[in-house]
DNA sequence: TTACAATATACCTTGACAAGTATATTCCAA
DNA sequence: TTGGAATATACTTGTCAAGGTATATTGTAA
């Protein structure tokens, strides 16, 4: 009785902190579970069941070194990643100061400080991501006519 | 008696599927819940949960227009995915050809061709990506030392 | 062989989350 | 004001995934 639990997107294997962990700790260099393990201060059944989804989605590969198993890095779903993110980059690199100021414009009161830089540090665990969460709306205004019927 | 249920990753956002869909969709411009409704063929208290999960962590605002509520996107979120995968990047971006040739040296006889010639093209968003999964690994018969104590 | 190191897997429990359904809220037009 | 359109939220339920613990597997040296 195997279940199918076929298809799952990168997106959903990044998901979990640990595999990020993972991911970011071979960046550097390939490494054998037991060094992940250490490293992670993670189970080593935790460790093996997430290199496990890691290589079943292609994030990694491995090879037998006695009874050690060194894993790498594979490029294809980050390139998957990247491309997904492509349809968003007129946002930001390079149009965000123009962005910025058209939504200055039509919503102004906003507390920006309470975010953080938001940069640069992946292993990091923490980041408050509830930044810009209570973000009062701003009326409109436009007298808009009869509610259209579906 | 209200959870605090707070930080949670840009990841674990945009692992939902319906997510992502309505994320692209507003990539090309802002959509009203109704709109966003009839075109992803979702109920509308899915799609409103699912925007409001979406404002929470910074990846939309609304604007209020007589009933309806104006959905757009906010950079913020997809600046940190970039930067995260920034640390990936020396793996495909330019420098993908180097490392097959380091992987085909201590990694010889692998099935590539059931895996797509991945060279180079962003663009393409629908390669599969359960590709290289049951790769089997290659012994190494490095002799190797006593295994070291912990 | 045997003993042990390194890793993988099975089984179980628990918590999170997404969808469905019903209902509340907000806003406009007449 | 009232009715209805557009949207938000409360509550419930089923599913699934992650971690813990125990055990199986694999590989090496003596």
């Amino acid at each position: 009785m195997e279940y199918i639990k076929s298809v799952e997107s990168v997106f959903e294997i990044i998901a979990e902190p640990n595999r990020r962990a993972i991911l970011s700790l071979l960046a550097s260099s390939q490494q054998s579970v037991g060094e992940i393990e250490r490293q992670l201060r993670m189970t080593q059944p935790t460790v093996s069941k997430h290199l496990r989804v890691l290589r079943d989605a292609g994030f990694v590969e491995s090879t037998v070194d006695a009874q050690r198993r060194l894993y790498r890095l594979k490029p294809e779903p980050f390139q998957q990643m990247d491309t997904w993110l492509a349809q968003f980059r007129r946002f930001w690199s390079a149009h965000i100061d123009a962005l910025e100021r058209h939504l200055n414009r039509m919503d102004q009161d906003q507390d920006r400080m309470n975010q953080p830089p938001h940069g640069s540090a992946p292993p990091k665990k923490n980041a408050p991501t509830k930044n810009a969460a209570k973000r009062k709306e701003t009326s409109k205004k436009t007298t808009r006519p009869k509610p259209r019927t579906r």
